[in-house]
DNA sequence: CGACCCGTTGCAAAAAATGACACACCCATT
DNA sequence: AATGGGTGTGTCATTTTTTGCAACGGGTCG
């Protein structure tokens, strides 16, 4: 949209901290994107950026005016969406910011059944941490956010909320895997595999140790759920994961088992939005199919 | 704003349901207008009107882009509000649509009580029945609404809710002056002068002789309340009137006395805003303090 | 001190928007 | 059937706006 350019290019100013650089990435002279600043500056009554030496930042009414930007910017595709539903194109763009244990089955298979109905519609897919996630919802980043244990919970709406009971996830022969439920004793009691303590699933592992003075020490720390789920194939060892991000894989040399309630209180799993905004017509329907997915595989209550 | 000319021009030919009356209007040829929608209409991938013999008229994508328009106006109002506010500047318009009886005594003092704090504020003060205050608010044309026994609710915030009994209004020396509360019969055996249906006071009186087989019958009508309150010195007459918009002249020549809560109950003044807006910060601050005054002149706790 | 990067400004060239006019169309009078 | 007034929309010269280029002044760092 043509007649947001000079918002645009406020942005990338603001994103790139120097006139001179944002230019560059907008493709255009130094000067001409210091003119449009300026004369914008002038017409709303005040001065976007502190003029530094070494370069600009964003002032305090810079700030309200990028908000209002995002906020416009999204408000106008959902407009586009809902238009694009009356002349029966169905298009759009969802983009949504989610934990990793969405991405090998969930997340795909809804995507998918979604695009086979609207093949018009395209995705964005970021995989962030609780906090990163609910960063994105707030700055327009990302329509949707499904994730595990968030944190804050300010300005961020829940549609549906899952529980999910964390599970122990180790090679079929692993002695444990004889049980069909793991005490957390067990755990803390042989080696153990496990994400850093922003992840949700470290973060109840970490609380639920602690409430049993005991102290959870993984051998080893990865980001990644998928290093995770592999390494235990390699070593004896234990890896965590929540019941979303686990299928059996065929060949029987996986096995996970849940982990006592007692122990470990069933964490969230939470699909929401940024607080009183309205989607685009794209997201909000896909938002509608992954609560009712999630309320039917996963749902407190068996239909 | 220059960046939302087209809209504007798009709003003046949808207002106008002519290109060349709109170009009229905004003081520029027929082609360069036409020219504008067009190209503006290419680049958001919808018509946004239908071209009739005759002029053009909104299509619903037009009408969505419309209220997108509209929307971003305010909220833009509201972060120059906001950038004011933190310059110290503090400026603003606040825009009300209300109903007649806060005009004579109510509103002024709340105004000229908030202008000497502020008196860089400006304000707009528009007298609407029910329905359209409600309309006003839908349409951006006011931020608040001050309305005696709103209608429909939908789209409407409610801020601050107070009850008001409906009162008689007639001259001191009316024989019914004598009486400390009016009954409804009272009301209906004596010639009386109301407002029409549309207004909330005639409302409920409508309502309250229909439910007592009765039927109400004003031998004038009319929707100046102002109109009413001086006509009832003339002649040996009732009006109605709610006591916000009341107050004894102080030359004992007028009498308002209450009519009996069992025949009418009281009504309800609404404070209220389009639902899910956040307001300008001048109108947010009126809004606080107004609420705040008719809770302590009106509230239904004594403090 | 000189090299470098910063935002900003004057001026001419390029690009975009505009106004005036013409055209095709529809509809109600004539 | 012709006509006159209304509509939206193209064309093209003209005006206005925006841009790129080069230069300037000021700050930091080696």
């Amino acid at each position: 949209m043509k007649h947001l350019q000079t918002f645009r290019l406020i942005e990338a100013v603001a994103r790139a901290g120097s006139m001179r650089r944002a230019a560059e990435d907008m493709n255009i002279t130094a000067s001409a994107l210091n003119r449009r600043v300026r004369r914008f500056e002038e017409e709303f009554g005040s001065e976007l950026f502190e003029r530094l030496p070494g370069g600009v930042r964003l002032n305090p009414a810079g700030e309200l005016l990028l908000h209002h930007y995002r906020a416009t910017l999204s408000d106008l595709a959902r407009v586009q969406g809902q238009v694009a539903d009356l002349t029966g194109e169905r298009r759009g763009h969802v983009s949504l910011a989610c934990s990793q244990a969405l991405l090998p089955y969930f997340l795909p298979e809804q995507i998918a059944a979604y695009r086979a109905e609207h093949p018009r519609v395209t995705f964005g897919v970021n995989v962030r941490d609780r906090a990163e996630a609910e960063q994105e919802l707030a700055s327009y980043a990302s329509d949707l956010a499904l994730v595990f244990e968030p944190i804050y919970l300010v300005d961020f709406e829940v549609i549906q909320i899952v529980p999910q009971t964390v599970h122990a996830v180790m090679a079929a022969n692993h002695p444990l895997a004889q049980k069909p439920e793991l005490r957390l004793r067990d755990c803390l009691n042989t080696p153990h595999i496990a994400p850093p303590s922003r992840y949700g699933v470290r973060h109840l592992l970490d609380f639920a140790a602690r409430k049993g003075s005991r102290q959870f020490s993984p051998v080893i720390e990865s980001e990644s759920f998928e290093m995770i789920r592999h390494y235990v194939l390699h070593e004896q060892m234990i890896g965590f994961q929540i019941p979303i991000g686990l299928r059996d894989p065929g060949d029987g040399s996986l096995a996970f088992r849940p982990i006592a309630a007692r122990d470990i209180p069933a964490g969230n799993l939470i699909l929401g939005q940024r607080r009183g905004r309205s989607l685009p017509v794209a997201s909000a329907r896909f938002a509608l199919r992954v609560a009712a997915a999630l309320k039917a595989q996963y749902g407190p209550e068996i239909v």
